[in-house]
DNA sequence: CTGAAAGCGCTTACAG
DNA sequence: CTGAAAGCGCTTACAG
């Protein structure tokens, strides 16, 4: 291992037979350099184990070679997901992934990510939900034209690479798949509406009802805010508005398990007297009791595509396409099986 | 921003009137430079709003100024109040923190291990469970001689740092605050045997039961392994064996949860049929309906007290003190209140 | 307790 | 398509 550490451009350079200059262009994946002379290089680095010292990189470059992660997310399932699919990405291109959470209690959002601006270099910035809803945030990071990238965003940026799903299309396979299995009173338990994403969901599923030709009467709505709690509570809803609905589907998986556990509470069976279709397929929703059916979107590709193509637009300068849209499937379990 | 970027040490030196060394000295924290000049140079360093350039630092010291932590737990919480606490220790000591997941699937631990080591240089690193009682990573790590901090590891070592808290001790307080909310018929629902802190949990629980005369016949124990899952079966097992049992220690939340959703589904009431104490403070716990009597550990403060106590010692090339025990508490919930 | 010189391993213009 | 020189901003011996 010292062995490996003490390798540098010059060694490479020398056995390949080529300058130090012609090594660093291999290394960068810069043009001008022939493919003959490509592969030696990257085979002699190969052979010997060398590895580019990242420190020097930087310094010389003026580049950091680091892609933060900025969220405030309380789902830490879902934000290890993003870091482990960024971690993955950097890995190959000799970058490094770091994860801010911005902490909205002391001051603003804007404030933190200010300072934190400030005190780091960063190459490229990734944001998730809610950040990369927050126009303020957006704005900051446009000014100083740092390159980014935006999972889930409500609202699609032209200047930035947006991954996402159909959050709508999800809505509406969901819903069928209730309708699909028999149940012909039906339940929609919302997010908080001021996240996009719940409202696009419930446009699928009324949607649905409506193809379904579904009477609006055996379809209802009720709000939640996304907390198991809310979930929860949305179970004594039901039973006022609607007891004689049996498919539910809950914006996501921690309100149906709130909901779940209200039901198994007062008696009811899961799946039996009530079916529920959760969404994000959480761990949790993997290992409670009944385990719940829920949409899985897949994050870690989501995370691991919008890193790499970043990382590509900040050696090239060049954002060449800026969506990409992902596919979701629905894992049965359980709860409506 | 961009004028604080250009700021070097060569800067600061002039406007304090010492060398760049002195400068260099007084950022590093080392010896030899009179109160006064650190005084005049940090307040310059202050006013100017100079930041050290990290990559300058790495290349000229051969160090990485990278705290790696490593880590292969399910529990995406828990992983994350540790990378928070590395983090900010990081933060105010200049240095960058790193959560590395090793993957046991593909290759044994201690590959994974040694690729990244190969890889990546690191000044420190810090194992949490169940990685921080693997014997065969913490040699490998010896072997380097890089200096590591171990959080509530099973085996405390001499040559590392140890954050801990008394798992025993901590058996017994929920024990005893289970006695004393009157419950004469206790069960204790053990998690993984091969886990160290179960055990030593479970031998609290029993030191308070025989301390307050409890006879052994109305104390039980069930077998977990730390899911969910188990939780929900030894509720099964709870009814057959101990049927009259009321208060119940699980030694985590998961299976709290588990144990509670059960027990719902069977129509007791918690906690008026059955009051449950459960381990961890984790987010769940706080969002379960009922909430859940938790025992908290203090995992962000072990973080940070260990990267801080790390950095020390890196720096001094000295291990000053290894062992540090932190304390907990049990937070009152609608569980057991 | 303090300083002037050399060097860490790369990349960036620049020249060809 | 390729190379020799200068320099990124620090720290490390070394000397005093």
């Amino acid at each position: 291992m010292s062995a490996n550490k003490k390798l540098t451009i010059e060694d490479i350079a020398k056995k390949a037979g080529v300058s130090i200059k012609t090594v660093s262009r291999v290394f960068n994946n810069a043009p001008n350099v022939r493919q003959q002379k490509r592969d030696i290089v990257l085979g002699v680095a190969r052979d010997l184990g060398y590895q580019p010292n990242i420190s020097a990189r930087q310094l010389a470059s003026k580049r950091s070679f680091v892609i933060s992660h900025f969220h405030d997310n309380p789902n830490t399932d879902y934000v290890s997901e993003i870091y482990e699919g960024m971690r993955r990405a950097c890995s190959e291109e000799g970058y490094y992934a770091v994860a801010e959470k911005l902490n909205p209690q002391k001051g603003s959002y804007r404030q933190s990510l200010l300072d934190y601006l400030l005190r780091f270099e960063v190459d490229g910035l990734i944001l998730s939900p809610p950040v990369s809803d927050d126009q303020a945030v957006i704005r900051e990071i446009e000014k100083r034209e740092i390159p980014y990238a935006l999972i889930s965003p409500g609202k699609k940026k032209k200047r930035a690479i947006n991954v996402f799903i159909d959050e709508k299309g999800a809505g509406r396979s969901i819903t069928d798949y209730l309708i699909n299995r028999g149940h012909e009173n039906l339940a929609f338990l919302s997010g908080l509406n001021s996240h996009a994403a719940s409202r696009q969901r419930e446009a699928g599923y009324w949607e649905a009802i409506e193809e379904a030709q579904i009477p609006k009467k055996n379809a209802v709505r009720l709000s939640g805010d996304f907390s198991m709690r809310s979930g929860f509570t949305a179970f004594d809803m039901l039973v006022k508005k609607a007891p004689k609905t049996t498919g539910i589907f809950a914006a996501n998986d921690e309100m149906a398990i709130g909901l779940i556990v209200a039901a198994l509470g007062k008696g009811k069976k899961v799946p039996e007297d009530l079916s529920v279709v959760g969404f994000d397929d959480s761990p949790f929703a993997r290992a409670m009791w009944p385990s719940i059916t829920s949409l899985a979107q897949p994050v870690d590709e989501m995370a691991h595509l919008s890193t790499k193509k970043l990382i590509g637009w900040i050696h090239s300068n060049i954002l060449e396409q800026s969506r990409f849209e992902f596919s979701t499937k629905i894992i049965e379990r359980g709860s409506c099986p």
